[in-house]
DNA sequence: CTGCTTGCAAATAGTTTGCACGTTC
DNA sequence: GAACGTGCAAACTATTTGCAAGCAG
């Protein structure tokens, strides 16, 4: 999804494009498939823009793009929300130490819950929330 | 375990005993198993001890019960922690509607996710990090 | 020129920390 | 009476909100 298919999806949905919204969409386009958090997007969209942008401007302008259906969010636990352009659905391991989200296949995640949690009259909200736990990297770096 | 061997176990790990741990003990014994918040053991112990106590102490308590092995905490997401006596290990399933945390034996949820996080060199952490959805009847409230 | 958007500042929730005073051993 | 624990207030992180001023259409 590049910057222009976003500003252009906003449009079609009757948003005003400002500076801000153009920025916010430049910066997720730039880095595509990635979990940014709300800073990361901030900062991107400062870059780019070349002028500062309120964090309330970002945070309102993850939810136009989320109310869209242009981007999804994530928590991943440890008080940290990602947010990714939706193109393909995926579950989220999210790595407590480094903070690295590493993306898998939903219907694997989905699969493997599903007989644990149903067994409980639960359903798990495997793409909303990320599993936590350590990734292979930061596992070998704590030996 | 009853709040006087809770105490006890402090004791025997050379803290002092005073008022406000004596309390927290005692409301962590009356609800054996149960998972409470810090506000819970807040309210529970202020009501015990019939006056009031600081949240940063039953922080700082919880911190001790926990360094000494006599509870747990887990991260229900949504940003609230919960605490528990740790006498038999076991995952969590919250619900993100109304809270309620559902205890699931450990084991099964290990096996479930193991395939699938190893894949990715991943450790699920699913003692420590409840697994995020919603129970029966908040799916069946919301029909 | 209308009203959606923005920036700023202040509020929020949950938890943590610095500090001087009170307690426990 | 020395060291540890407590209450209080302030700091913190991530996010949200009210409001007046600023732009897009």
């Amino acid at each position: 999804m590049t910057a222009d298919e976003l500003v252009e999806a906003l449009r079609a949905e009757g948003c005003r494009i400002t500076i801000a919204r153009r920025a916010v969409c430049a910066a997720l386009a730039e880095r595509p498939g990635a979990h940014l958090t709300a800073a990361d997007l901030r900062s991107g969209a400062e870059r780019l823009a070349k002028r500062s942008i309120d964090v309330s401007t970002v945070y309102r302008t993850i939810e136009v793009l989320e109310r869209v259906g242009l981007i999804d969010h994530v928590h991943t636990g440890q008080g940290v929300t990602v947010v990714h352009t939706s193109e393909r659905p995926h579950h989220h391991l999210s790595c407590r130490v480094c903070g690295a989200v590493i993306d898998v296949d939903a219907d694997a995640v989905r699969g493997a819950l599903e007989p644990v949690a149903s067994a409980h009259g639960f359903a798990a909200d495997s793409l909303h929330f990320a599993l936590v736990g350590t990734c292979a990297a930061c596992r070998e770096a704590a030996v």
